[in-house]
DNA sequence: GCGATCAGCT
DNA sequence: CACAGCTGATCGC
């Protein structure tokens, strides 16, 4: 197919992306880099502006990248000249799609070959300051500034705030009018398919009650999720079924499950030139994954990969081990006090199937909130639909916010049974109750102990360890990975870099 | 008063 | 560490 096609030639089999090479990450990079790369949690808050400087050596290596350049999307050149979001953006678009890809054919870089790239242009790419021809002529969408910028002193004190956020270009899929995960940036300019992996706030933050930027596309049960708790306008909601081909916009989009947290999707796009696009969203890969199709199947040319645990410290057991081992705990623990409340943390979606293996396994109903218990219901999951109850009183395994999971507000939790329950123990399900030492092991995890309050912290992880991390990238050998998390530390994505490197040389 | 955003915090 | 938020202050309407 198209992986040697001719107007893809940048994209070569077996290269692997990254966002620079080695001598790219230099230090007169570095603050700025944080910004471009806070990924899954868009963590642009940290950028540090004022210590940004730029070096010969770093403008050579700019322009040298962008010479290998991806095509332009027509709908992107279009914006040009129409304000100053579109040619911005096309521009941080353009280049940014071309840092993630250096392959090791390109890294050598020669310095002597820069033509003189005018700094203007640079501020403009990294979204440093604003070029005077971007402020006129005026946009013709009217757009609300005022709610991109930022506020408070640091704000009025520093001009440099005063803009829009870009949309990082992990977000977007080149040569589409998509974007993923990306509502915190207003409307991007040639973006007119905003795609949500799934339901957790530093995804989709930024949905909104009065979202008005384009269609959302999503699973239905993240749509229920936009109705019951954005009030999302129905109007702008798009469910795709899983494994269920779509052509949107002339791309062949297919929805897969992701085994993250409940309505979370691996997105799959297949554009009309034949390159494959996987964009993981979050995710945990397993061996399941390899058995679906569209994956076994098909070449993957550009994976955009959920590397939060992308670091061999991070191993940590399967779900099905670690139910298990809560199952076995909470047993031994009623056997000693029988009188113990159950109460397992989570957050606003995620991590269900750790309180529902206790309560098949106790054969005892789930209490959760009002709003808790509504959020569950739209899951549609009969199991856990029926097994829910409205009354603390009328079960012994409760559902809290995982930030009430502390000694403090247990102890007033349990004061509040007092005639029922004489103990708490508590599960915090994380997936970084990771310990150098205790790996697997299970049974080497050492609650906390406060009194009759006792608190597990248990590795129930909804995103991938290394190993399977591993794994998944091995069976799926794409031609090049874009990591998405973790990214704004040089250092980590060097790491990554090579883990990746290694990983496809087979 | 209400909804939305942000820095700081966990 | 870094997940997926939460809290309190601030702002615009």
């Amino acid at each position: 197919m198209s992986a040697s096609d001719a107007s893809h030639a940048t994209i070569k089999p077996g290269s692997i992306c990254f966002f620079f090479k080695n001598g790219f990450a230099a230090a007169s990079f570095h603050s700025k880099m944080s910004t471009i790369g806070a990924a899954g949690g868009d963590d642009d808050s940290k950028e540090e502006w004022n210590e940004f400087e730029w070096s010969e050596d770093a403008l050579s290596i700019i322009e040298s990248i962008e010479e290998q350049s991806y095509q332009m999307h027509p709908s992107i050149k279009q914006e040009e000249g129409d304000g100053g979001e579109g040619s911005f953006a096309a521009e941080f678009y353009r280049c940014g799609t071309e840092w993630s890809c250096l392959s090791p054919a390109a890294e050598v870089v020669e310095p002597s070959h820069s033509r003189n790239l005018k700094q203007a242009n640079l501020w403009q790419m990294w979204g440093q300051d604003k070029p005077s021809y971007l402020s006129s002529p005026p946009p013709k969408k009217k757009v609300k500034l005022s709610q991109f910028c930022s506020q408070g002193k640091a704000a009025s004190s520093s001009p440099k705030h005063n803009r829009p956020r870009a949309c990082p270009f992990y977000k977007r899929i080149p040569d589409t009018g998509f974007s993923v995960d990306a509502f915190r940036y207003g409307p991007i300019p040639g973006c007119s398919a905003y795609f949500l992996t799934h339901f957790h706030y530093d995804h989709y933050g930024g949905l909104t009650k009065g979202w008005s930027h384009g269609p959302v596309f999503c699973t239905p049960l993240t749509a229920r999720l936009l109705t019951i708790c954005l009030s999302l306008d129905s109007l702008y909601i798009h469910p795709l079924e899983l494994d269920k081909e779509y052509v949107i916009q002339e791309v062949k989009v297919t929805l897969l499950e992701a085994n993250h947290c409940p309505g979370a999707a691996l997105l799959h796009f297949r554009l009309p030139t034949g390159l494959c696009y996987l964009h993981t969203g979050d995710f945990r890969a397993s061996k399941l994954m390899q058995a679906y199709p569209l994956l076994a199947n098909n070449r993957v040319n550009v994976l955009y990969l959920d590397t939060t645990y992308c670091n061999p410290k991070y191993k940590f057991p399967s779900k099905e081990d670690v139910l298990s081992y809560v199952v076995r705990v909470t047993k031994s623990s009623l056997k000693k006090q029988p009188k113990t409340l159950v109460v397992v943390g989570a957050y606003s979606i995620g991590k269900e199937s750790v309180y529902l293996a206790i309560s098949k396994a106790l054969g005892v109903k789930i209490y959760a909130n009002n709003s808790r218990r509504r959020t569950l219901k739209s899951f549609g999951w009969p199991d856990l639909s029926t097994n829910l109850c409205t009354q603390a009183t009328d079960t012994c395994l409760h559902v809290l916010p995982i930030s009430s999971l502390r000694f403090e507000t247990l102890r007033d939790y349990l004061k509040n049974h007092a005639n029922q329950y004489a103990a708490v123990l508590a599960f915090r399900p994380t997936g970084w109750t990771y310990s150098e030492g205790l790996g697997r092991e299970l049974d080497l995890i050492k609650p906390s102990t406060r009194g009759n309050i006792t608190i597990y912290g248990v590795p129930y992880s909804e995103h991938s360890s290394f190993t399977e991390l591993r794994e998944f990238v091995e069976f799926l050998k794409p031609d090049k990975i874009i990591p998405t998390v973790n990214v704004g530390n040089p250092d980590n994505r060097d790491k990554m870099q090579s883990y990746f490197r290694e990983w496809l040389k087979g």
